[in-house]
DNA sequence: GTATTGTTTAGCGAGTTCGCTAAGTGTAGT
DNA sequence: ACTACACTTAGCGAACTCGCTAAACAATAC
């Protein structure tokens, strides 16, 4: 079934999901090293990055779905995670400008 | 007494904190509001707008000074909170490339 | 089938966050 | 001095987060 909330709501609430997701050290820390990977890894590739225990990444990951900031693309009995810039570029061309600061694509110098 | 650690340790903090204080969404309220009222407000003025119990906005306004994503002059017995777009913007060209997406001032486009 | 490998789910405990109300601090006005 | 105003600090409780271990699941290998 479809979400049948207005756009701007919708909007609002992947917004908070995408600065949530990115609040936590770890989590930012999944994405960069997705991307010096060329952008998709196996969760056990992922975990193996990291102190915590798996099923703690795993749940960093969960979250970071959620958001939208990755996705997941299951292959036999693993799972690849990619990387999803866009929805990074998204939530910042909607926010930023709210802000005074321009787009992420169209950045205004600030007015200092 | 200075701050002892290594610069890009500092960093990583102060990432951190900024990431942390955007996490909550009244606190991305704030930030949007003291832009649109020219980038300044009293502490008065400011709780007026929300919702929320006058200490509950005292609250929010420390974690993003403690971000440096305001700052706050006294004035009598007033207090004007500031909004610093430059800290934004630092932790964004700072974070950004390493998850391949340019800095704020000079994207690229994401290679899709 | 059974075992093994890759991964998630369930559930717990410590710590943090976020709302509140009540009390405190400091400046200005009379 | 005393009152009023602007604002913060203290402290509480409910909810959430994040780490863990143990158990479950799902696909391949034997």
């Amino acid at each position: 079934m479809a979400d049948r909330r207005p756009r701007g709501l919708r909007d609002l609430d992947e917004l908070d999901a995408v600065f949530s997701a990115l609040s936590h050290n770890t989590r930012r820390h999944i994405l960069q090293v997705l991307h010096t990977r060329k952008g998709s890894m196996t969760a056990g590739e992922l975990a193996a990055c990291f102190s915590h225990s798996w099923p703690t990444t795993t749940r960093h990951l969960g979250v970071l779905v959620q958001a939208g900031l990755i996705t997941v693309r299951p292959d036999g009995r693993e799972r690849h995670y990619v990387l999803n810039r866009e929805r990074l570029t998204a939530a910042l061309d909607l926010w930023l400008p709210s802000v005074g600061l321009g787009s992420y694509r169209q950045p205004r110098p600030d007015p200092s």
